[in-house]
RNA sequence: GCGCGAUUAGCUCAGCUGGAUAGAGCGCUGCCCUCCGGAGGCAGAGGUCGCAGGUUCGAAUCCUGCAUCGCGCGCCA
């Protein structure tokens, strides 16, 4: 629909320069934008003021020049010059109402777009280190990677979702560590267990279990006895990890273990390629990478004068290894006390010589669980942090999915367990939910009642004139460009108020008026309309991985 | 000290990348059930967009300074 005034409008400008009532011959981008006061039309163009200055005339006199060259055109109703030089472009209604023939047509294809053109990316999220199951901000994480992921597949990119796996280094040696006293302990050991160890109860479980499948190991010298903790353990609780992700509705396209990078020698040879470009550079018995270059604050050390890797030098190897598995786009997902890290990064992308902005880094904030308002923060056996699957268990995953894509997600995020639960409007995922099992209530009602549903293209639409009929179709309308909206910002919580809104419109519409009515045409009318509402709230709640309910 | 991010209604937050009279939910006040699901709806009150300058036709949005809060600043991972 834009795009058919944008075209119109370009028409109307170059009309103008050829009459001569415009001269600068200076095509300006035509923005268009939706008004947020409908009294403002459907449409808006603020082309008149931008163009005054350079055809140095009014804002108004320019508007009139381009209303006057406008060629009538089926779709308008209305063309005026508002305000400072606002031209409003009100359409008929009929042509909003076509939309609902395209979202019966398309099905739960309405507001896919090709906007990607098949572009790879890649979204690499959760990526916990494998030490202990995913607590309630791996959560958050995990519903804004899935739902990002989700929406730029809508809008047409290939996209592979990936979790990095940590496991080399100090984190999952310490696992096994915590594990091997445990298992001294459970065999009758008076142990001192090590202060930096794993405190989660989770860790003793694991020491039994190792026992029972590993008897020998309590005989093993010391060092290859832990060794087996270690992967026992990380073992385990990737699986763990993997098991509270799928019921929380997430897989993963592949899981990138960071062994693997220095079991392929990957880490020397992207290292290598840094130091032939002249990035890298020895100092202090180090070996440091020049991300100053880039931007960062400071270099930054890839090889310890004692010869061993730092984490940062297997990042940089995986995010080069990334690009050269040909994605054009790499998106990670951090937990924003991370944030300090996004230079470091970004000067390395910059150097192999992409654009920095190819990667792109969102930054989860913080959840503080409230029960009734209250803060809640207790973990009964993981240590001193909520689990994600006690929350998963408590609420359920719609809610938690939908709560914690609430917010713009480097905000932080207040989530109330009660409120989660309750099964009333001021709860918004049941809002959103019940909107849905609401119009499936009433064609189920329709059938009952020996109604036929209307079938797609075949239905008469001229008895929707009601004001708030016109207001859900322009809605509906308006998803595929917030789909892209929010797949381009890498936002789903727009998606989030989109479906607010809409529930809140289709709520209120219901409540004014009968759907099945005495006369047969309207309520054909009206269950095509409603229906259109419940395709795009599916498809929209699908997005963010929140079920859309028949029955609730 | 340096850097990053925040600051919008009593509370929690949006604000479509510079547009017209700044919005939503919760809470508060007052209403609406002869009704397809009241698991809902309607109306009202509530604002110096942290402060001060600047850029321009136009600023919550961009620039500078200041204030308050949070986070980050290892040859840790």
């Amino acid at each position: 629909m834009k795009d058919r005034l944008r075209q119109q409008i370009g028409d109307a400008l170059q009309a103008c320069f050829d009459n001569n009532t415009l001269h600068s011959g200076v095509v300006p981008e035509v923005q268009i934008e939706v008004p947020g006061n409908p009294e403002h039309g459907d449409f808006a163009s603020n082309l008149a003021m931008t163009m005054a200055r350079i055809e140095k005339k009014s804002p108004r006199q320019i508007a009139d020049a381009l209303i006057a060259a406008l060629t009538d055109c089926d779709f308008l109703s209305k063309v005026e010059v508002a305000g400072p030089g606002f031209i409003n472009f009100t359409l008929t209604p009929t042509c909003w109402y076509k939309v609902l023939d395209d979202i019966a047509a398309r099905g739960k294809a309405y507001g896919l777009s090709r906007v990607g053109q098949g572009r790879r990316v890649q979204v690499e999220f959760v990526s916990a280190n494998p030490t202990g199951p995913l607590h309630i901000g791996h959560g958050r994480g995990a519903a804004v990677g899935d739902a990002v992921a989700a929406i730029l597949q809508a809008a047409g990119f290939d996209v592979q979702r990936e979790y990095y796996v940590n496991d080399a280094g100090n984190q999952v040696a310490t696992l096994g560590r915590s594990i091997w006293m445990r298992l001294r302990e459970q065999n009758g050991e008076t142990i001192v267990f090590p202060e930096d160890g794993y405190q989660g109860g989770y860790i003793r479980d694991l020491a039994i279990k190792l026992r029972e499948v590993d008897p020998a190991i309590a005989q093993l010298e010391e060092s290859e006895a832990v060794k087996r903790c270690t992967d026992f353990g990380v073992s385990e609780v990737l699986k763990w990890i993997a098991a509270d992700l799928k019921d929380f509705g997430i897989t993963f396209d592949n899981w990138f273990s960071e062994q693997s990078l220095y079991d392929r020698n990957m880490v020397e040879i992207e290292l290598a390629k840094l130091a032939a470009k002249g990035l890298s550079y020895e100092r202090d018995g180090a070996l440091w990478l020049r991300t100053t270059d880039y931007g960062d604050d400071k270099d930054r050390v890839l090889i310890k004068s004692d010869g061993s890797p730092t984490y940062f030098a297997s990042d940089v190897a995986y995010h080069m290894e990334k690009f050269d598995r040909g994605f054009e786009r790499v998106i990670d997902v951090w937990g924003a006390d991370h944030h300090g890290y996004v230079p470091r990064m970004k000067a390395v992308v910059a150097g192999l010589g992409h654009p920095s902005d190819d990667l792109e880094v969102l930054l989860i904030q913080m959840v503080n669980l409230l029960r009734d308002g209250q803060p809640y923060t207790m973990g009964k056996r993981s240590g001193n942090f909520v689990t994600l699957r006690e929350v998963v268990d408590e609420v359920g995953s719609d809610a938690c999915r939908f709560y914690f894509l609430m917010r713009r997600s480097d905000s932080q995020l207040d989530f109330d367990l009660e409120l989660a639960k309750r099964q009333s409007s001021d709860n918004p995922v049941y809002y959103v939910q019940y909107a849905h099992a609401r119009v499936c209530s009433i064609k189920r009602n329709a059938q009952e009642q020996g109604v036929a549903l209307p079938k797609q293209g075949a239905v008469d639409l001229s008895s929707l004139i009601l004001p708030e009929e016109l207001l859900l179709a322009k809605h509906l309308a308006r998803y595929p460009e917030t789909v892209v909206g929010a797949a381009q910002s890498c936002e789903p919580h727009r998606i989030v108020y989109y479906l607010q809104e809409l529930a809140a419109q289709f709520h209120s519409y219901y409540n004014r008026q009968r759907i099945l009515v005495e006369d047969p045409a309207t309520t054909q009318a009206r269950l095509y309309l409603i229906d259109g509402v419940s395709t795009v709230l599916a498809n929209a709640l699908n997005l963010l991985g929140v079920d859309a309910p028949e029955r609730m």
